[in-house]
DNA sequence: AAACCATTCGAGAAGGTGTA
DNA sequence: TACACCTTCTCGAATGGTTT
């Protein structure tokens, strides 16, 4: 086995094929020289690696990848830090409404701050932003930190939303309670999917109070939910946002003693220079949407 | 049936290494 | 330094299996 060898696997691995892994390849190399490589290798190593249509690892090939994998995903990296540039590039996965609250102004900042600054960005569950961290395939993630975190996962959180309900002005409701202490809740909730986080804390802390409300509407984003409230299809499960404006016709009611829902940073290891400036300014813009 | 994919084979080129 | 040898590559062609 030689570092070829193990390069050329993990090309394999990560693109699911040998001729995949030639169309991917940063260098001029064609697929029968790649098959014929990882088959010296399976023949050194006297194991198969993965299995052949459809293409799936081995559990001596998982293995193999795992160990290789994070050798080659930070090759961009060093050679980045070894050109003396300094590192500019930064790989973010956050959650959507992160990304619509909160990334605008931090990215913003951060190419103010740092000359040069890239970034890509990717979009994640905090389930999801553990496992992209996990594979190194991204430096930090933006998520919710309602999950109960990997062991050798690093958070920190920058802030608390709480959740509002949303109904339109002219319902008559003033307080969220008028409609918990109904026998039968007829008001349709308009509300995130079911395994959404929002949704997920908002139900379990109905349970507590033994109040059974599901949502007659689900939406793929907050900007939905309001969406639909102001057009009066019912309440709707949202997140008091410090910064973002009703429509006119519609208002936020407060969940008293419901969980705020925490957000923060997630990263593995020890961050980079240009990580920690990013996690300084998500503090920072954090810390300004808190006291507006 | 056609398209696609993995593998194999042969010819020849390029580059590295060892030796006279 | 020149040469032989070895390794690894490309290219083209073919085969056989799988998927659409």
């Amino acid at each position: 086995m030689n570092v070829h060898h193990l390069e050329l696997f993990y090309y394999v691995a990560r693109h699911g094929g040998v001729s995949a892994a030639a169309r991917a390849m940063p260098y001029g190399i064609q697929q029968p020289a790649i098959s014929a490589q990882i088959l010296q290798l399976e023949d050194s190593l006297g194991v198969t690696l993965y299995q052949r249509r459809p293409f799936q690892l081995t559990r001596e090939g998982q293995t193999l990848y795992d160990f290789a994998m994070p050798f080659f995903n930070g090759l961009g990296e060093i050679s980045d830090r070894l050109r003396g540039g300094g590192e500019t590039r930064l790989r973010i996965a956050s959650a959507e409404i992160v990304q619509r609250d909160y990334l605008p102004e931090l990215l913003a900042r951060m190419r103010r701050r740092v000359k040069g600054f890239h970034f890509t960005l990717t979009h994640g569950r905090q389930q999801e932003i553990e496992a992209l961290l996990a594979a190194q395939e991204i430096d930090i993630g933006l998520s919710t930190l309602m999950d109960k975190t990997a062991a050798n996962m690093e958070a920190r959180e920058l802030l608390r939303l709480p959740m509002v309900l949303l109904v339109p002005k002219q319902s008559g409701v003033t307080q969220a309670s008028q409609i918990f202490e109904k026998d039968r809740i007829d008001l349709p909730l308009v509300a995130l999917e079911a395994k959404d986080v929002l949704s997920r804390s908002f139900q379990a802390a109905l349970r507590q109070r033994g109040v059974e409300w599901l949502p007659s509407l689900e939406v793929g984003s907050l900007d939905l939910v309001l969406r639909y409230v102001a057009e009066g299809f019912g309440a709707g499960l949202a997140l008091r946002h410090p910064r973002v404006e009703l429509p006119a016709g519609v208002k936020a009611l407060a969940l008293d003693d419901f969980p705020p829902l925490s957000f923060g940073a997630l990263w593995t290891g020890r961050l980079s220079p240009l990580g920690e400036v990013f996690l300084a300014e998500a503090t920072a813009v954090a810390g300004e949407l808190a006291s507006s």
